[in-house]
DNA sequence: ATGACCAATTGA
DNA sequence: CAATTGGTCATG
């Protein structure tokens, strides 16, 4: 180096050291309640917990519980939050002053503070990692700005929407008493399920509370955002993820302000911080789009459960079809049931199944499929659902059709190509000689995958008629009630105006075919979902086996029953909810290390390891009452290999798929 | 993560 | 003997 510019550099680095002496020299620690005991962002494991740091008198009064700071850690500068200020701390050194108060703004609330320290025990993941999740990024310029307040609450005519559902006429009069009712409830076709939650908000917001609101996606959003908007208009706000950065913060920084008390939202909203919440809701709790795909993993139904629990609120979790872990709630007296009355369910939709057998006018259509159509559409719109293409088979009895179970594990049965004998997904066992435990058969198929040409032959059926089409990235959200022929596959069925006058289930057996633990629930729960859409007096008739027992339920429009058998087939299969799986995925050796470095509770098992994708995965499995030892081994676990270095494993809690 | 420290291992 | 590597510990 030249000399020139090393003395330029020394005087550079005198002069900075000068001024770090002068600031650290600089700082008084506050009169009062001088500590300040910070969260700091590192996800790691044996770091989570809050850290003591001396407040400056500088900061006294903008390092409030809750705000954002940036504190020295382990030599370098970090994010953090406040959770507490406190007169005196248990560290035995000297504190670190605060470095900077980022903003006095209190976004993460103490409610919200216990509710990521529950979750992360019980996901096994950090705490910093929840509150990514939980706390959306600073948006600095939104913050200059005030929220406006609320007008004020308009009077809400009678409840009407409510009044076929058995029981609601109950919950809601406790829900305007001020009281933490709990409910599972089942919309039924001709249910304005928007309106209905609508006012379930409004009966609860009369007095005084908050209420969140959680739905699986934008749609649905823009659907109770509606309901609101005609009933309460102005007291509520949209939290997605979608509409930018400073809107999100905008609306964010309005609950947090308490400006607004009634949140809709998206998986993310489940960590809203509402002020005084009286209600949770959860709309359509088996959609996937409900599990949060970022670690710690956690699922919006287990994030409301917890508040409700934790924050003593009312909850409601309704949809179409019910969820093995919902009935749970009701079986366990938890909640209870909110359902329309058999009779009145009947004169509401008329459901059938169709054997695929009769093809004898389309290629996928059987003759009462089509003449459902036809008629249907002589008085308004008709919904076809077909289910999408391409996914994994698992094998099936070719006798019974009963999905083929491993004997070790009772995993799904899979093969991966042809004179390949089959094999476990879940533990890898190989099942050369397969018996069916449920007829004794020996024989194995794997269903075949379907085709999305339907709507083209359904043009060709019904010519001179209009089809319209939604899928995948060309979602139609609603339609008007003129006589179309709307094809949709799964999960993008838009609503139409005056219902549908009849809905055509398209090719059960590949939904039903999934190598999935969830397949025949998912599948149920997504012919429900378009079934829900015809108008009252409609016809639906779904095309499949009438022996299966997620058809029959369909047919009797019982989500109930269905849940009921799956919590029964699945308590006898070792399966959630019954039981509580955790799976950990990383390198072979990585893996052999955690079984031995891991203290599971008794009873407990382990499938594995198999290969998943380009690593490995094990999957433990314990019952229900270990769950929480689980948990708490897996941050056990997760701890000791933080603190060594090891190699991270990926740990998934109540996984969805496996 | 990052750095500090100690102890054991390796190399001249 | 010093240099290097590996494990443990603390981080306020």
């Amino acid at each position: 180096m030249l000399p020139g510019l090393r003395a330029a550099v020394d005087d550079a680095k005198a002069k900075a050291a000068a001024t770090r002496r002068r600031k650290a020299a600089a700082w008084q620690p506050a009169e009062t309640d001088p500590v300040a005991r910070v969260l700091v962002d590192i996800a790691l494991a044996h770091l989570d917990r809050p850290f003591d740091y001396a407040v400056p008198t500088a900061m006294a009064q903008s390092a409030v519980p809750g705000a954002r700071v940036k504190v020295r850690f382990a030599g370098q500068d970090v994010d953090g939050y406040v959770v507490e200020r406190a007169s005196t701390t248990d560290h035995t050194g000297a504190l670190q002053p605060l470095r900077r108060v980022v903003s006095p703004e209190p976004v993460l609330a103490p409610e919200i503070v216990e509710l990521s320290e529950v979750l992360a025990r019980r996901y096994a993941g950090a705490r910093s990692d929840v509150l990514r999740l939980a706390v959306p990024p600073r948006h600095a310029a939104t913050e200059k700005v005030d929220s406006p307040p609320a007008p004020a609450p308009p009077d809400l005519d009678a409840p009407t929407a409510w009044s076929a559902v058995e029981h609601a006429d109950a919950f809601l009069r406790r829900l305007g008493a001020g009281e933490a009712p709990r409910a599972v409830w089942s919309a039924a076709p001709g249910d304005d399920w928007p309106a209905m939650v609508a006012e379930a908000v409004a009966t609860t917001y009369a007095t005084g509370r908050g209420v969140l609101v959680c739905v699986p996606d934008r749609r649905d959003v823009a659907r109770v955002d509606a309901a609101l908007a005609h009933l309460l208009p102005g007291h509520h706000v949209c939290l997605t993820a979608d509409g930018g950065p400073a809107a999100r913060y905008r609306d964010f920084l309005a609950v947090c302000r308490g400006a607004r008390r009634i949140v809709v939202g998206t998986r993310s909203a489940a960590f809203a911080p509402v002020h005084d919440l009286g209600l949770v809701v959860i709309w359509d709790d088996g959609d996937d789009l409900h599990a949060e795909p970022r670690a710690p993993y956690p699922h919006t139904r287990e994030v409301l459960l917890l508040r409700a629990g934790q924050q003593g609120t009312a909850a409601l979790l309704g949809g179409v079809a019910r969820t093995p872990e919902a009935e749970q709630l009701v079986a366990s007296g938890w909640a209870h049931e909110l359902t329309v009355p058999r009779q009145v369910l009947r004169s509401r939709a008329r459901v059938e199944v169709v054997p695929a057998e009769d093809r004898s006018v389309g290629t996928r259509v059987p003759r009462a499929a089509y003449d459902a159509i036809r008629r249907g559409l002589a008085g308004g719109p008709v919904l076809v659902q077909t289910p999408r293409a391409g996914y994994a088979a698992s094998l099936a009895c070719d006798t019974c059709r009963a999905p083929a179970r491993c004997v070790v594990c009772t995993g799904p049965l899979v093969v991966d190509g042809p004179a390949v004998p089959p094999h476990c997904r879940w533990c890898g066992h190989v099942e050369p000689a397969w018996a069916c435990s449920t007829c004794g058969g020996h024989g194995l198929r794997a269903p075949v995958r379907g085709e999305a040409r339907t709507a083209e032959e359904l043009g060709r059926m019904f010519p001179g008629t209009t089809v319209r089409s939604s899928s995948g990235d060309r979602v139609v959200d609603r339609v008007s009630a003129s006589p179309d022929l709307v094809v949709a596959t799964v999960g993008a069925e838009p609503v139409a105006e005056e219902g549908y006058a009849a809905v055509v289930v398209l090719d059960t057996w590949l939904s039903l075919a999934r190598a999935d633990l969830r397949a025949a629930e998912e599948a149920l729960r997504r012919w429900f979902n378009a079934a829900v859409l015809v108008r009252p007096g409609g016809h639906v008739v779904a095309v499949g086996d009438p022996a299966h027992p997620a058809l029959q339920a369909l047919v009797r429009w019982d989500p109930a029953g269905f849940a009921r058998r799956e919590v029964h087939e699945r308590s006898q299969a070792h399966l959630p909810p019954a039981a509580r799986l955790a799976t950990v995925t990383g390198d072979l050796g990585a893996l052999d290390d955690v079984l031995h470095l891991l203290d599971l509770p008794d009873g407990a098992e382990v499938l594995g390891p198999v290969p998943a994708d380009d690593e490995h995965r094990v999957l433990l499995r314990v019952p229900r009452s270990s769950g929480e030892a689980l948990s708490r081994s897996l941050g056990d676990l997760q701890r000791v290999r933080s603190a060594r270095k090891l190699d991270p494993v990926r740990i998934q809690v109540d996984p969805l798929t496996i």
